[in-house]
DNA sequence: AATGAAAAGATTACACA
DNA sequence: TGTGTAATCTTTTCATT
């Protein structure tokens, strides 16, 4: 499904990126428009899946995830099938917020959010334990500097 | 601010997480309580600021976003003048949505979403001018195999 | 494609158990 | 601390321009 957006539809996702629990009416009156048509084009873009997802961020600190580490993955199996279980591994496990396939030496990064070092042994001895990798460098983060979802609409 | 939470509070972290949208009496339904009560914990989450921005999460892809880099960054500098500098600029430039500071011989991590390799390199070339940084490697994402925010409650 | 009205549903506040 | 209720505001639909 494609949808063409205008400038009205990316100031209403501007909006909804900033504070998704704003009223029609605040958002209308922030895009120089009117409830209806505001309502028909966040309908379309919903269906359209350029919407997704409505969520609420949470503070990790405060609910004892203290420790946040990026990990650097080199592998040295490149097979379908070495991915494929790789790849199930990291989406059955909760505290990967985030994995991605890179281009380079280095083949994947992930995002890895747990209660403290220990919790991170333990994600670690279990990842190792059921897909082989060749070289895992995990950098701890001492201090996030920033963080957001939004997109530079 | 200090909140003490429980099994029911969690709960209703949960479900806020998965889908902001729904009413309350869906979610106390599925917390096992009932709207007052949830509605009651919920502004007290929020006030303690352990619940944050409600938002929507927008198909990067769809709207141009096309690529996505994770930077590390070696610096030879540590005193607290530049920090600020360095610290201001990636605060000031939207194409960041993260940035940690680490521990180890890489000084700091960013992920930064553009719309190309092109507007990557603007980006690092503006960068590079207003701060001085020792050494930049810039991974790829070729495929993001998984993206939430979602903390493993 | 926008406006306005009207029905259905959700949030917020408060009294009472 | 939870239940029920009532007022207010929001979302959703639809007829009309």
């Amino acid at each position: 499904m494609n949808v063409r957006l205008d400038d009205v539809d990316r100031k209403i996702l501007k909006a909804m990126q900033r504070d998704a629990s704003q009223s029609l009416d605040d958002i209308a009156r922030e895009v120089g428009s009117s409830k209806t048509p505001v309502w028909n084009r966040i309908k379309k873009m919903r269906e359209g899946g350029i919407i997704g997802q409505q969520t609420v961020l949470l503070d990790a600190e405060a609910l004892g995830f203290e420790a946040c580490f990026f990990v650097l993955i080199r592998t040295s199996e490149h097979e379908a099938d070495w991915q494929q279980k790789f790849l199930a591994a990291l989406q059955a496990r909760p505290e990967v917020q985030e994995a991605h396939r890179l281009a380079g030496d280095i083949d994947y990064i992930l995002k890895v959010r747990v209660q403290n070092a220990r919790a991170y042994d333990v994600f670690y001895q279990a990842l190792i334990s059921e897909v082989r990798v060749f070289n895992v460098t995990a950098l701890l983060s001492m201090e996030e500097i920033k963080s957001t979802v939004a997109l530079p609409l």
